[in-house]
Parts: C-alpha cells; sequence; structure tokens
DNA sequence: TCTGGGGTCCTAGGACCC
DNA sequence: TCTGGGGTCCTAGGACCC
C-alpha cells in the first residue's frame, strides 16, 4: 500500500444543465437564448425548460397550460427521447473512460467514484473540470459538477453549481453547506415530507441534524427518521453501483397513458389496456425478461388514483397473459359511470426469462401465444410497430 | 383546457406456514 | 373466558426521483 492517500472527496455528481431543452437546441442557433420549453400535448407538463424560460418562472413537472400562460412568447419544442438517449450514452461513455465506477440515475446525470482516477488525471476538482470541458466539447452542452465525500452532499453541491459550474465541499465544510438549507432540499424530502416536517417546528437541514434520532424517529418512523439524521450530517456512506446489468434486470416495467379526454367507456379503456399490455410485454421480451405480477393503475377524472394487482402462478412475457390479467382487474373493478382520466400497466417480479420454467398446463398448446408474440416481434423489427397489432387496435 | 410517463422503495395488514 | 410468534408472500397505497 503505498498509493497517495485517498482524496477526501472522491465522489462527483455530474448533472446535465437543462439537458432536454440543451439538446434540442445545440443545432439551432435561432434558439440560443430563447425562452424554449420542451414537453407538449394538451395535458402534458414540462419536461426541461431552458435558462431563458426559466426566466419566466417556467419549471420543470409544470402543467404546459400554466408555462404557456407564464411565458406565451416560449418556444415549444417535442421530445425527441432517441436523440436523449444518444447524447446521454456519448456522456456516460465520456464518464467511463474517468473511471468504470459510474452510476447513472437517469439520461442527464451521475454519480462517478474517482478515488482510483486521481493519480492518473489529477484531483477531483480537476477531473470535474476536465470532464465539464469533454462534454462542452463532444456534445455542445454544459454541465454543472458536485464534488463530496458523500453522494448524498455531492448531489446538493451539483445543484449550488448551476449553470455551468462546479462546487467541492470539503469535509471541514459540510455542515456550514447543509446546515442552513431548507429540509425540502434533501435528496428524498419531497412535498409531503418537507410540510410535516414544517409543522414539527424542524425547518432547515440543522434543525433536523439537531433533533434527537429517537425524537425523530417518534415523529416520522424510524426508517425515514435515520435516513433523515444520516443526511442531515453528510454522513451517508452509500456506495456508488454501477448500473444494472443483464444480470441485474430491472425490476419492473410498465406504461399508462393519459386520455386526450376522461372516458367511462369500457371498450376505449379495455383497447387502452391491450395496447399498453402488447407495449410492455414487448418491452420485456426485448429485454429478456418475464413477470408474475400484474398491476394496473387507475386515475379517476378527479385525480384520485388506484391500483389493482394480480400475482400469476408463473412469470409471463406473453402478451395475452399481460392483457387477460389487466383486463380482468379491470372488470373486477364494477366501475359503472366513472370517468378515467388515465390508465396502466406494470408487470413486476421481473426474472431473467431463461429462469422460468414454463409448466404443461394441461390442455393448452404449449407454446400456443409465446410463439404468435416472437412472430409479431419479428415483424414489428422488420416493419415497425405500425405493421402489426392487434385486431381491435386496427380501428 | 391545471396536474406526464418512466421508475424505485417503503409501510402495513392479512394470509399462511411451521 | 383469552389471546404464541416469527418469516414470507401478497396486496394496496403512498412518497419520491428525474
Amino acid at each position: 500500500m503505498t498509493s497517495a492517500s485517498a482524496p477526501a472527496t472522491p465522489i462527483l455528481h455530474v448533472d446535465m444543465d437543462a439537458f432536454y431543452a440543451s439538446v434540442a437546441t445545440r443545432d439551432r442557433p435561432d434558439l440560443w437564448g430563447v425562452p424554449v420549453i420542451v414537453g407538449g400535448g394538451s395535458r402534458g407538463v414540462v419536461l426541461s425548460a431552458s435558462y431563458a424560460a426559466r426566466q419566466y418562472d417556467v419549471r420543470s413537472a409544470m402543467p404546459m397550460t400554466r408555462a404557456r400562460r407564464l411565458c406565451p412568447q416560449a418556444v415549444v419544442v417535442a421530445p425527441d427521447f432517441e436523440l436523449f438517449g444518444q447524447v446521454s450514452s456519448s456522456v456516460m461513455e465520456s464518464f467511463r473512460r474517468v473511471t468504470p465506477l459510474v452510476e447513472a440515475l437517469s439520461l442527464d446525470e451521475a454519480f462517478l467514484d474517482v478515488r482510483g482516477s486521481t493519480r492518473r488525471l489529477g484531483s477531483p476538482l480537476e477531473i470535474a473540470e476536465q470532464l465539464r470541458a469533454t462534454i462542452h466539447d463532444e456534445q455542445g452542452i454544459t454541465c454543472s459538477v458536485g464534488v463530496a465525500a458523500a453522494v448524498s452532499v455531492a448531489k446538493l453541491a451539483s445543484r449550488r453549481a448551476k449553470p455551468d459550474g462546479v462546487v467541492v465541499v470539503p469535509p471541514e465544510e459540510i455542515t456550514s453547506f447543509l446546515h442552513p438549507l431548507d429540509v425540502g432540499e434533501l435528496w428524498g424530502v419531497g412535498e409531503k415530507t418537507r410540510a410535516m416536517l414544517h409543522r414539527l417546528g424542524l425547518v432547515t437541514v440543522g434543525d433536523v441534524a439537531h433533533t434527537p434520532l429517537r425524537t425523530l424517529q417518534r415523529a416520522v418512523g424510524a426508517g425515514l427518521g435515520s435516513h433523515l439524521h444520516e443526511l442531515a450530517w453528510g454522513a451517508d456512506r452509500r456506495a456508488i453501483t454501477p448500473r444494472r446489468g443483464p444480470d441485474e434486470p430491472d425490476r419492473s416495467m410498465g406504461a399508462d397513458e393519459t386520455f386526450g379526454r376522461d372516458t367511462d367507456d369500457r371498450e376505449t379503456i379495455l383497447r387502452e389496456l391491450l395496447r399498453l399490455s402488447t407495449k410492455v410485454a414487448g418491452r420485456m421480451r426485448v429485454a429478456g425478461v418475464a413477470g408474475r405480477t400484474v398491476t394496473i393503475k387507475v386515475r379517476f377524472a378527479d385525480f384520485t388514483t388506484i391500483t389493482r394487482s394480480r400475482t400469476l402462478p408463473e412469470a409471463t412475457d406473453v402478451t395475452q397473459d399481460v392483457y387477460r390479467a389487466a383486463s380482468r382487474l379491470y372488470d373486477a373493478l364494477g366501475l359503472q359511470r366513472a370517468r378515467l382520466r388515465l390508465v396502466g400497466v406494470r408487470v413486476e417480479g421481473l426474472v431473467p426469462r431463461e429462469t422460468v420454467h414454463r409448466q404443461l398446463v394441461l390442455g393448452e398448446r404449449e407454446h400456443g401465444w409465446s410463439d404468435a408474440d416472437r412472430a409479431v416481434d419479428r415483424a414489428t423489427l422488420r416493419f415497425g410497430t405500425a405493421a402489426v397489432r392487434p385486431a381491435s387496435l386496427l380501428s
């Protein structure tokens, strides 16, 4: 053991600035400096807003109707997820040239553990600056980087660094950095928890830090209490785990869609469940996974949302199995004239398909539906999704 | 014509089993 | 009168993230 001493702040959190908006406009000089909103649909929300649009208080997740009211002159661009995915892959590749310890949190942000890269590349701060230059040169977009000893602190630091900057939080400055922040800034503290903590008189991160653990746990529950206490001291020791590979598939896959207008028509709703089941099972087959628990989601016109699930005896990736379970769950609700805003289908408990041995059911042809699915998948591959779909989706 | 779509994780009660 | 006690699975809901 003769290596240089480990850096005190080995964790980088890299976060693209206004990622979707930046990518959507990087080849459109006419849109530079202009308020741009990525989003769409009459009932949609803002996916990303350029910094010029943020001047008008337009924010991510805001209903599009409200965003247009705040900034009527904004240019609205539809999202191009294929392009976002390509840029994201290139960016993640740049990260992996620095260290194999890259944990992607989404298309546009990742944690990097640079402990093993400092001899080769310099201090964490120097690595952060190199990365920012690389991404700017190669992708034409900017990013911000937070640098700290713990992932939760690095994450907050990158927010402070925005846009287009770096913030390093050395160990001796963790509490002075964290404690003045509102509790709502903590990663994992959303609207509800923030409101509850405020009601308890815990407004800043420092307030939480100085509340005895037992008291905190009594107020918010054992799990959340100890989690918050750790975060408030920047003591989160979560390690960086490179993203799941094929050996560890996603835990669930699902799809849902908001209707253009609310509906109470059973045929329309069942057709949508079939479309969503087709989509989800198709994605499962591409990923080579099967799952046992089928869940439907139903959102009523008043936005109240319920779920119903059913666990099958065997994992499946067969469209018909998923749809049959979904439609039965829907019918079991016994809805009469309730108007629905959204329905969704999700399959959970995913395992690699080769670990599933499909039992022979008496009277059922062994491969019937899955053979049909594979034929559909082959045709889809050749001719696109429009080519092959169940008859009831053709109308 | 307020409020998307993709996920993850946690909690809690009841069933069921030993 | 009297209530066992864990462990695991299933279901439903909810909070949170980007």
